[in-house]
DNA sequence: TCATCTGATTGCATTTTGCAATCGGTTGCA
DNA sequence: TGCAACCGATTGCAAAATGCAATCAGATGA
């Protein structure tokens, strides 16, 4: 996991960032779960990631620019980690990412609804989701004042479909 | 390299299928270098693979469905390796990734300029390209009949650039 | 007071990687 | 016919990365 720049491709850079088996999953979780403590990284994700792991990618991602952390002022062991413009922008890479895996690989239907919406939202949905993701992040102004927040919208969703699927398991109660 | 299936969430299992530092390299030098031959990704790609670990990328490629190999006719020893669908559906991931690496990451002129125009063809230019790719590897007939191909427009762009660079860096001979 | 939670760190076994040498078979050329 | 070059790998080995469990000191809440 070190700093490699074997060759000034554009893919190869973007690989030696984020082509690991747990960057991306850290900065999903971030970005779609919504986590900005440790703990939460920790425990929330379902891949399981180990603690040293998680310190050693959280360090990296700050060093290469992805990431940033502040003191949590409501408690002062706790650190808050915020997204960069520059891993805010992977928004359209995720999308995509997701969107292959949905139709290639066996993904589970409650979990692959959220990459099907933000698919199907496109573009427009990107941008607005990465303004949002600005404005918790950077603090930056949010300038579209619509209702439903584009992470609510994914997460209303999924818990649509484990609730239809739990209905379906056991018709009657 | 194994095929845990962490989870069912479709960026992990995509993470899982080229989540590593060769997987991806291997696809793009199949896609956009044209390579078909061990030894062409052996020894043409620039970030230098080990043979023991491009043999078993090659494999586990094909054991995921991205690759399919053949015999070469006109060489009995001789193994093209040839892009499934699945793989040919990676374009337009490998063209956001391109220019994501192009804005955030000290990319190389000559090398970012073939990213730099797939981002500004668009997704029309993507359909063009996998048209043209599923021409090569798949033996599917090419319904758009247009003059250069995609790979040999952008490596025209490059070829120019490394020409204008040679030419500023000695301006007479 | 004291259990719990905070962001980590340490030690250790396992797995993966990178590198160089090598393999048996094929080919093209003299 | 000889032989160097090339074919797609394979092997051995050292170094690095990973996974796992235990642990840490300080802060917090009851």
């Amino acid at each position: 996991m070190s700093l490699d720049r074997r060759s000034g491709c554009p893919i190869n850079l973007s690989l030696e960032v984020f082509g690991d088996r747990w960057s991306l999953i850290i900065l999903r979780d971030m970005i779609f779960g919504g986590k900005r403590h440790f703990r939460e990284l920790l425990n929330g994700s379902m891949e399981g990631i180990a603690s040293n792991i998680l310190a050693d990618r959280l360090k990296r991602l700050m060093q290469l620019g992805m990431l940033t952390k502040a003191d949590d002022p409501s408690h002062k062991q706790k650190a808050i980690y915020s997204l960069t413009e520059m891993a805010i922008t992977l928004v359209p890479i995720l999308a995509h990412l997701g969107a292959w895996g949905r139709v290639w690989l066996p993904t589970s239907e409650e979990l692959s609804i959220r990459a099907e919406l933000l698919e199907k939202g496109g573009p427009p949905m990107w941008e607005k989701f990465m303004d949002e993701l600005r404005h918790e992040h950077l603090g930056t102004p949010l300038d579209t004042a619509s209702g439903l927040s584009v992470r609510a919208t994914l997460q209303a969703a999924y818990q649509a479909v484990v609730a239809s699927k739990a209905l379906s398991a056991s018709p009657a109660a």
